[in-house]
Parts: C-alpha cells; sequence; structure tokens
DNA sequence: CGTAGTGTCCTAATGTGATAGTACAAGCAG
DNA sequence: CTGCTTGTACTATCACATTAGGACACTACG
C-alpha cells in the first residue's frame, strides 16, 4: 500500500502535490503496472482532504495515460504508463529539465552531488 | 542586478514562488547584504507580474526579517539574516523540487536510475 | 519649493483551489 | 434481484491569488 503524502500548508496546491507524489511513485516503482491505487474516498480521508480533490487528480492521470479506472472497482496503474516519444526528443526534454532542477536546486544552495544522495533517498523509499 | 524568475503556468502561486527566487538569492549570497532589491513596479514588469504581487511578497519578507524598506528609497537586504533560519524552508524546497523533477521526467517515461546517471553525466561536465 | 521616484494602501473584478453535500452510474458478491 | 463498493457528476460556498487602477505618504534632488 503506497503512501502519498502532501501538504496542506504548502502554497502548491493540493492536487498538483498528489500529481506528482503519484507519478513520482510509478517511476520509483513503488506503485508497480496493474497495482490498484487507495480508492478515492480512502485517500481523502487517509491525507484529510476532500474527496472531489483525489477524485480529480485520479481524472487526470488517466486522461494522461497513467492510469486506469473502472467503475465499482477501482484505479489502477496502466500497463505502458509512458507512451514512447522519440528518443531525440526524450532526450532534450530531459536534458531541459535536469539543467532546470540542477539550476533550481543550485539557487537553493545545493550541489550536484547533494542532489544525486537525495534521488538516491527516493530511491530507498 | 539580480535575476528573479517565475513561471505564470506553474501551478505555484507566483508570490510563493518570487519569495523562494528572493531567500535563494539571499542565502547563497547573490544578494549581498545591504544589497538593493529591484523596485516594486520594476521587477513587476520585468516578470510581467502585477505590482501590488511584487509589494507584497517584499512585504512578507520585511516582517519576516529578511528586508529593509524606506519609504520613497527602496528595499534593501537586512544586515544580519539567519542563514539558520532558512535550512528548514531550503530541506523542504528541496524535496518538491525533487518531487517535480522525478514526476516530469516520469511523464518522458524515464525510471529514477535514469536519473541519477543522467546527474551524473552532468557531474563529469 | 516642485517634481520624480519610491513604498503603501484601497477597491473592484476575475479565476482557481478546496470544501461539503448530494446524487447518479457501474461493477461485484451474496 | 439486493446491497455494497467503486468512480463520476453536480451544485453551492468559501478562501485565496492575481489583476487593474487609482490614491496617498515619504524621500531625494534640482
Amino acid at each position: 500500500m503506497p503512501t502519498f503524502s502532501v501538504d496542506s500548508t504548502s502554497p502548491t496546491p493540493i492536487y498538483a502535490q498528489l500529481d506528482r507524489s503519484i507519478r513520482a511513485a510509478i517511476a520509483t516503482g513503488e506503485l508497480e503496472s496493474g497495482a490498484q491505487l487507495p480508492t478515492v474516498r480512502q485517500l481523502a480521508v487517509d491525507l484529510s482532504v476532500n474527496a472531489n480533490t483525489v477524485a480529480r487528480v485520479y481524472a487526470q492521470l488517466e486522461r494522461d495515460g497513467m492510469l486506469e479506472t473502472r467503475r465499482g472497482v477501482g484505479t489502477f496503474v496502466r500497463e505502458s504508463p509512458s507512451p514512447q516519444a522519440s528518443r531525440a526528443h526524450r532526450e532534450r526534454e530531459l536534458g531541459e529539465l535536469t539543467k532546470r532542477f540542477i539550476g533550481d536546486a543550485a539557487l537553493l544552495g545545493f550541489t550536484l552531488p547533494e542532489l544525486i544522495s537525495q534521488l538516491r533517498n527516493e530511491e530507498m523509499k
């Protein structure tokens, strides 16, 4: 059972935090293909947020092809959640993402080795 | 002349992004003690943001003791902003950055180990 | 003095995020 | 079928973020 977390005091909207949490959980393998996510109502209780907020995140992730929902059954991780774009395109996008990540973290005073160990921590979760 | 940046398409409120940018600039020494910040109106133009939004961030940072404002003169970095106070803030921001990085990369189909090796490559440059 | 530049304050309007509550639709087990 | 659980849809309400525009207070400078 995955454990998502949101911070209701953060200026970042709850839906955005939950969206990233779920994407990250899938990316790290914490949520495997076909795994069932908590029900809308259950996750709402666990996170102390409104069920509508959870439902909208699930709906958005389904629109994005990450999840598959079956009415009356539950919500599951899709088999092939990553639609393959061209390799070159993906590499280029990743490069930009990485550059931005490093830049933002550098503004906070973090160095590259610290970022790597941070990702390792995520890997261990 | 520090260069702050905000992303109006991000779900994170502009005021929060700007707040973070300024704190980061001070924390990293990019903005030294006593340095003058851009004027409220000028920064608003630079960032394509409303002057009220900038003014409120400045006011908030002054309440937090980071800045000092002098009417009719400008806004300046306070002499001794405590570096310890920003540590928890930095850790939290790094957590959000990391989660976002992983989530965005997941959209491209990249997994955590791939991200780590990507950062390793950057390290070698 | 007058002027320009600065921060501050105010109102109004719009859009979004989050909530509560209710109701409906689809699947499964008895 | 009945009952339960699931996702979905809708209204209404509240709070906040952002914008526009204007007005005011203070300071430096000629």
